[in-house]
DNA sequence: AGGTCTAAATTTAGCCCTAAACGGATCTGA
DNA sequence: TCAGATCCGTTTAGGGCTAAATTTAGACCT
């Protein structure tokens, strides 16, 4: 999912471009998609009253979520794994011996819907990953366990992913990673909080 | 795409299996999922020295372009449109009459490969919201042009879109919101400056 | 007990994307 | 002028996801 940067607006109101010469002329850079701010102020310009007071949070994060995953993907192709059974593989190391969680437990904890997981987990097991077998607890409840294959798979891979993360967020200064890491935090506890609640989603908004 | 939350740390090198009581791990709330700070506290837990210093920061953007993604799907969905269109009308729209931009602009407006480009203009052409020509400018350009009903389309659903997404972020104080605004693009142009250098890939990184 | 309800997982249909192969036209240089 | 390098756009193969339909097994009633 996450698609892309803004619904919106991009640049100037002349730059169509078409041919043209690519180089000094153009508005920014090129090579380089319009930053939040470019499709705010274009917006503004073809469309006065839209409003814009959201994209400079909404744009960026979409942007950045999309850098991220780009990355994350390429790095992850050379240990011959994909994203979405890394996370599910992470996911039940991270939950500590016996290494074993429901299917339901999963989609939780991912994000994703019940039908996602159940492809998931076929496919890591296909891949020797995980084992999936009944389990006692609730009425149908199917217990995923990690296989030492898969549990070798994250140990080989996680702190690879976790480093150039790392090393993709170094520009900021140790305090604006903090402000930032606390502003986020924020924002997505009370985004959480909204979404589901189908009174907003109407036109007329609040 | 966005995937998933965090790849997520996993723990220690042997104890395959231990046994039983995956009990201590569910800490939070059982409906929702794991916090980036409880991530990276299991991370923690499982495996003392996985570097987590990335987590607060990537898992919530994850998490909330997943959240806004998801939300906007379902505000376009009632109107019969999907994102990925609304992206390139709007792309069109903010560009300023005539509203035309060759596929090659397109996809450096939005973040996706030259194939996804070629099939969003194909569905949008089937439904005749977008006309496709060969256009003089370069060697074998195409010039991409929004049709009257693309027009109304976008008109009929970018307010409802961003109001929606203003909502959604009210959340935070103005205060908050300047804020986040500041860090996400000093974050984002940082980060477009470190992607595809191919060196930070590597495995021993930084 | 038997019928109905509900919850959990899976399956199916359809959408969208990336990466890579492909097709065609322009430029370059002998 | 012709071969090769390039550049753009499209097509293809395959992955991954959502939403909705389906299957199953307990739970609940009477």
């Amino acid at each position: 999912m996450a698609r892309n940067p803004q619904t919106g607006r991009d640049g100037d109101g002349g730059d169509r471009d078409g041919a043209r010469t690519p180089g000094p002329a153009a508005p920014q850079d090129p090579e380089r998609a319009h930053s939040a701010r470019e499709i705010a102020a274009a917006w503004e310009r073809e469309r006065p009253g839209t409003p814009v007071s959201s994209i400079g949070i909404v744009t960026p994060i979409w942007q950045l979520a999309k850098l991220f995953g780009d990355d994350r993907r390429r790095v992850l192709a050379r240990a011959g794994v994909d994203t979405a059974t890394l996370d599910l593989l992470s996911v039940l190391r991270r939950s500590g011996p016996p290494y074993a969680l429901s299917t339901r437990e999963l989609g939780r904890r991912s994000l994703v819907t019940a039908g996602a997981v159940s492809q998931r987990v076929a496919r890591a097991e296909q891949e020797g990953l995980v084992t999936r077998e009944a389990a006692g607890g609730r009425p149908r409840t199917v217990l995923v366990t990690l296989t030492p294959a898969g549990h070798d798979l994250v140990e080989a891979t996680v702190d690879q992913v976790l480093h150039r993360e790392a090393d993709l967020v170094a520009g900021l200064t140790p305090e604006q990673q903090a402000g930032l890491t606390e502003l986020l935090h924020v924002l997505l506890t009370d985004v959480q909080s909204r979404v589901g609640d189908d009174r907003l989603s109407q036109v007329g908004g609040e």
